[in-house]
DNA sequence: CCGCATCCAGCTAGATACTG
DNA sequence: CAGTATCTAGCTGGATGCGG
């Protein structure tokens, strides 16, 4: 049983509105399944994405405990964002859901919003 | 492993966007655990939606199979909304979300989009 | 290379009013 | 009761150009 209140917020429902956010997703199971990148190679990862974007969205899963950042204070900069443990485990929660979406986009009827 | 290019759309990344849109989680949530429902009731339940969007969520939550419409042809008009099996199944995968959700939620800084 | 500042167009959610 | 129609304001994301 989800124990949450639907008026209230919640830690999941929380969660979700989080990773819901334009290219949170993408951006999430880049890292995890393709490893640590730099932002250049990421933002050539998530095709279509834009600098403001990308910057923003990194931004906010470094703040949520997400993403580790690390720059290398050379010239030009070098900055890798790579996967933390806890988006690790993210992920692996997000497994459960895969059955369910399968079954689902075997017949659902696009538009979605 | 999540088998999904991020750069594809993918079951679970399509599912997410769809449970992402406005108001779908706290109606979804709703009648998973609070039951079926009727309009009225519905958007009492869900403290500060419009008409509108509650309509066009159930549509489309009605299309994509995850809520069932009953209506009865009386005056006035009673129409009755329900999780369907496939809703159950989602809401129950979910759960698996709840413990990185508590942790997280217990550490997090506020502003998320 | 890794961003940030700015401007702008488009969508969309809310408010409001109305009907079978 | 259960919606639909319309109008509008505000946000937000894309594009562009610049800077350490």
């Amino acid at each position: 049983m989800i124990r949450c209140n639907p008026q209230l917020e919640c830690p999941t429902n929380l969660l979700l509105a989080l990773l819901s956010g334009p290219w949170t997703m993408p951006i999430v199971w880049s890292l995890f399944e393709e490893g640590p990148a730099r932002f250049g190679a990421l933002k050539r990862r998530i095709t279509g994405i834009s600098s403001r974007l990308l910057t923003e969205r990194l931004r906010m899963l470094e703040a949520q405990g997400f993403v580790d950042r690390h720059e290398e204070k050379t010239i030009p900069p070098q900055v890798t964002y790579s996967a933390t443990e806890r988006l690790r485990r993210l992920c692996q929660a997000l497994e459960a859901l895969g059955a369910v979406a399968d079954e689902w986009h075997a017949n659902y009827l696009l538009q979605h919003t």
